[in-house]
DNA sequence: ATTGATTGTCTCTTACAAGAGACACATGTA
DNA sequence: TACATGTGTCTCTTGTAAGAGACAATCAAT
């Protein structure tokens, strides 16, 4: 975009960042690539197919599949030529879970909330620029709203997203959000600065409702987790029918908020 | 077959070949290195001790961790200049969770199986050559003997490593057992003509059990979930007392054979 | 048989990352 | 005050890994 002086392609001198053409990767980002990928697709993949999807040269695909596999990163699926995640980075995983105590906490907190309520329960957090469901628990309804953990979806979609995005100044908020994030599933398309405002008037409430965002059935209701005096870490929601009666969902934030505060306490 | 060494790397290597002396390293060998190593410290630790600990350059060390940071693979702990896992690999894990049948309904059986028998009950793989406890559900006993999760051990100590090698091949067993591997925690050496034996046992019986092997006041029960015909995948294994009666002990292993052999249907 | 799209392995070149080491800070302790 | 030890950043060199591409083998559909 900046870089507009039409040369010899390669005196790669191009001092801001990224893009110098179609140079080489270095090894261990088409790794993380690789395993973003693996992380979208939810299932086992061709090798070809990989190489493709993350845009890599097959050769190098082929020998840094065989790497990560060796390293218990990655393993064949049973067919015998797809991969998908393998057990290290599970044990990783719950490794990051245990020596996290929000995390662990959180997780219980959530799996109980929707117990006790009935309804889908979610700890969120921001990763990399995005809302991320870090652990849902179902509740109990008949046709129940759920989502997989680890989905990634714009942070103006959501109530947490309002909350997670509290101790933010205007401009970086504006640097992280996107065009393509205001536009809902469903093609229509918020305003910033309503998103921004949206964002003051959260942080001064300690809470947030958003109905209809996602899809036109749910309404959602979100809590903060501060891990620092003032500082959102995680988000505690519930999902609910849109047509829930205002006062349980008066009831449903009350008990949201409380159950959010306690998972605060500590840091 | 090949690196099977867990850790402990030092300039003197004793692996059956590669090594050029002292030449680079690839930066994905680092990556792996530091993963591993933060596995098996289990918490934060500071970017000079991690190199020190993975034997690397300072320098690669640091650009390495940046890299890792801002891929969400590792975070920066709360203080400030320590790393350890990131939200990335948890997500990453549950994942492979989800994706992984075997795994998902074996930590629900193990679950179930421990609060039954009030035993602490496991669920353990092989995971590059070492017998791996890849669930365990505590027990209610009032001393509960409990191990962590991704604690990797001796093949020879447990229960387990002897269903799960029950269909390799006499040389590979050989050439996945070290001499270190056959000394018990409190010196005791095991033969390892006496193991093999033990393996073949075990193959035939279905199931398998051990007396104070990895310490004085435990007995662990294992039976082998099967994966295919003939493969077995993983084990369930029990914790319980070593003066736990023969009765009691018949009735567990019957419990849990039934249990292992559930898990086994699908695959 | 003919084509066309895959998959897995191997060779060779060169662009570039790993690494050594200097630097400017911070500590702590004699 | 010196002196040692640790931390984080930066520069420059050179060994090497990323990548292009050739190859044989497989499977389907003409």
């Amino acid at each position: 975009m900046q870089d507009v002086n039409a040369q010899a392609e390669w005196p790669a001198v191009s001092a801001d960042e990224e893009r110098p053409a179609n140079s080489r990767e270095k090894g261990l980002n088409r790794v993380l690539h690789i395993l973003e990928f693996l992380h979208a697709t939810q299932r086992a993949i061709g090798i070809g197919e990989l190489a493709k999807g993350v845009n890599a040269p097959r050769s190098t695909t082929y020998t840094l599949v065989r790497d990560l596999v060796d390293a218990g990163l990655l393993e064949m699926a049973g067919d015998g030529n797809r991969v998908y995640f393998g057990k290290k980075l599970y044990l990783y995983g719950m490794a990051y879970m245990r020596g996290n105590d929000l995390l662990r906490r959180g997780r219980q907190e959530v799996d109980t909330l929707s117990h006790e309520t009935g309804e889908t329960s979610e700890l969120c957090m921001l990763q990399s620029g995005r809302y991320t469901i870090v652990h849902s628990s179902p509740g109990t309804r008949p046709f129940r709203i759920s989502s997989a953990t680890g989905l990634q979806i714009p942070l103006p979609w959501t109530a947490s997203g309002r909350l997670l995005l509290a101790d933010f100044e205007r401009s970086r908020i504006e640097a992280m959000i996107s065009e393509e994030d205001l536009v809902l599933p469903d093609g229509r398309r918020l305003v910033l600065n309503d998103f921004i405002d949206d964002i003051a008037r959260a942080r001064v409430t300690g809470y947030c409702v958003t109905s209809g965002l996602v899809d036109a059935y749910t309404k959602c209701l979100a809590a903060p987790v501060f891990s620092a005096p003032g500082k959102v870490e995680a988000t505690m929601c519930l999902v609910v029918p849109i047509d829930t009666s205002d006062e349980r969902t008066g009831e449903l934030i009350a008990l949201l908020r409380e159950r959010a505060a306690r998972l605060s306490i500590a840091a």
